[in-house]
RNA sequence: GCGCCCGUAGCUCAGCUGGAUAGAGCGCUGCCCUCCGGAGGCAGAGGUCAGGGGUUCGAAUCCCUUCGGGCGCGCCA
């Protein structure tokens, strides 16, 4: 319908322009936006204010002349002016109901499009080291990347979702020796417990599975225990695999899974940090100073000149980064986006300007990032602290056995990324409607539920009747309800375009509550039978959206609860 | 000190690439079940959009600045 009057519009302007009103040369962006409220029409636009300039002449007259010029359309039943210069358009009843038609003919396919053209991307999350459990911080990272890949499939994209980590750094040293320590029996803190040692529980369960002799097989390794104490490297490539495949689980019990898992060290093994190097160094912008090797990157937009290759002959990690987004770039994947902690961020200005230094064809402000705020969990009214180090902290696994997959994941997007994220465990738990994932998912069961009436009641959904019957649907409610599903398709479009995933969670809550308040206001199962199909049929288009929005978010569509 | 993010109702947060009288949930007050699931709905109170400048027909939104909070600012990852 938008482009529909976009259309019309442009076709006023340019009779306009034939009439000398505009003059010739002006080709403006028809902006067409639905209105807030009902009393301003279905949509508006504001081109006879943003031309009054051009065309010197006063807005509202300047509309008076569009209007004139308006080509009539079946779809279109009213066009007023109002305030300052908005032309409100009013769209024919039919035209809204026609949106019932098409979901349902669409089904699971409704809101999808191909705006990606099956360009190559790939989104990067989550991205923990094999140290530790993953925490709630992974899982708003998990949250947000699956679901923005979700989208990006349903828009069109081929998605690749990647899992990059380090797995032998400083950090997998220090964990193979606090492995070692639990091995030798010893408790943290004690004589001999290694320098800032992992101090979890979880590195006893690795160091008595290791002992044992057992197997562990995660998505991307398997290792079998050589249970020698002595055998540092064992230890580690041991503790990785298992602590991997810890995270696996953790992942599943999510509902995320991952295509490709990329190693750090794969970067030195096969060259291509060496490769950055040389390629750096090409492009003279690098220089020595202190006996360290220094990239200018101030040059392409950093706030600083970074480290390349330390005093000591090793790199810093500003190369490996850089060497990673290369190779995303020379996998073919043109778009990209790379989630983060917000505690990350230095990186973001940094890794895009040794792209930039590369010179070889990177786009400016490529990679896109996508950064997530922290997470504080609530419980009984009172912050939980995450500390990795010391153990015990809420752990992204405890959070789905204690309130469950679909509130976890619907709780972590529903906040803008940019925001930081209060998750009140005792809210998520509750079965209430409180809690806006089970408000939503109890629209989706209600529709469920009605269905089931009718046919118990002799009267199944009849949606051949519905269809033809549309034109039966007048109440407000009925409308508004319309109004909704037809914004569904743009809101999934403006989503997958913005990295703005937790727009689909507010929709829905809407979407719930629209669905909610019609229920209250009007009875379904009307002995009319065009009446009643031709609800029935537009409940059904709303447990449709609903059914697909969910799943784009990862959270089931119940029949019942 | 510098950089990034945030500041909107008592609380948690939206605000759809600048639009008309700033919204929702929770909490508070008052209503609504002879009816398809009351696990619901309706109405009301509650705001200097942190403060101050600017840009323009129009600013919560864009720019500058002050204040407050978070996170970064290492030849750590």
């Amino acid at each position: 319908m938008k482009t529909l009057l976009a259309r019309l519009v442009t076709e006023a302007l340019a009779a306009l322009a034939q009439a000398g009103t505009l003059p010739a040369d002006v080709h403006p962006e028809v902006q067409i936006e639905r209105t807030r409220e009902r009393a301003h029409g279905d949509f508006a636009t504001n081109v006879a204010m943003t031309l009054a300039k051009v065309a010197r002449r006063k807005p509202r007259e300047l509309a008076e002349a569009l209007v004139a010029a308006l080509p009539a359309h079946p779809q279109l039943a009213r066009v007023e002016i109002a305030g300052p210069g908005f032309i409100n358009f009013f769209m024919a009843p039919a035209a809204w109901q026609a949106v019932i038609a098409t979901v349902l003919d669409q089904g699971s396919a409704y809101g999808r499009s191909n705006a990606g053209g099956g360009v190559k991307t790939q989104v990067e999350f989550v991205s923990a080291n094999p140290t530790g459990p993953l925490h709630v911080g992974h899982g708003r990272a998990a949250a947000i990347g699956d679901t923005l890949a979700r989208l990006f499939e349903a828009t069109g994209w081929d998605v690749t979702r990647e899992f990059y980590y380090n797995d032998a750094g400083v950090q997998i040293g220090n964990l193979a020796l606090s492995v070692q320590a639990r091995i030798r029996g010893l408790e943290p803190g004690a004589p001999g417990w290694p320098e800032d040692g992992y101090r979890g529980e979880y590195i006893r369960d690795i160091a008595a599975d290791y002992l044992a002799g057992k197997a562990v097989v995660a998505d991307d390794r398997q290792v079998q225990a050589k249970a020698d104490p002595d055998d540092l490297d064992a230890i580690r490539d041991f503790a990785v695999a298992y602590l991997r495949h810890e995270q696996d689980l953790d992942l599943r019990a999510f509902g995320v899974a991952f295509d490709v898992y990329y190693l750090e060290s794969s970067l030195y093994a096969d060259g291509l940090v060496e490769r950055t190097v040389a390629r750096l160094a090409g492009s003279g912008r690098t220089y020595e100073s202190d006996g360290a090797l220094w990239l200018a990157s101030t040059a392409y937009g950093d706030d600083k000149d970074r480290v390349m290759r330390k005093r000591d002959g090793s790199y810093t990690y500003f190369l490996p980064d850089v060497a990673y987004h290369w190779t995303k770039w020379e996998r073919g994947y043109r778009r990209v986006v790379t989630e983060l902690g917000a505690d990350h961020h230095g990186s973001l200005a940094r890794v895009r300007a040794g792209l930039q230094a590369l010179d070889v064809g990177i786009p400016p402000g490529w990679p896109e990032y996508v950064l997530h705020q922290m997470v504080t969990v609530l419980r009984n009214g009172e912050e939980v602290k995450i500390s990795k180090r010391a153990g015990g902290y809420v752990t992204l696994r405890d959070l789905i056995d204690e309130v469950g997959r679909d509130a976890t994941r619907f709780f972590l997007i529903m906040r803008k990324s940019d925001s930081q994220l209060v998750f009140d465990i005792d809210l998520a738990k509750q079965q209430s409607l409180d809690n806006p994932v089970y408000y939503i998912q109890y629209a989706h069961a209600r529709v469920c539920s009605v269905m089931r009436q009718a046919d118990d009641k002799g009267i199944p959904f009849d949606a051949a009747a519905g269809r033809a019957s549309l034109g039966r649907l007048d109440d407000p409610h009925e409308e508004a309800l319309m109004l909704q599903l037809d914004r569904y398709p743009e809101l999934i479009a403006v989503a997958a375009r913005d990295d703005e995933p937790h727009l689909l969670a507010g929709y829905l809550r809407e979407l719930a509550q629209g669905l909610h308040a019609y229920y209250n206001a009007q009875p379904f199962l009307v002995d009319d039978a065009e009446r009643r199909n031709a609800r029935l049929a537009l409940i059904a288009a709303v447990r449709q959206v609903i059914a697909n929005g969910l799943t784009l978010l990862g959270v089931s569509a119940p029949e019942s609860m």
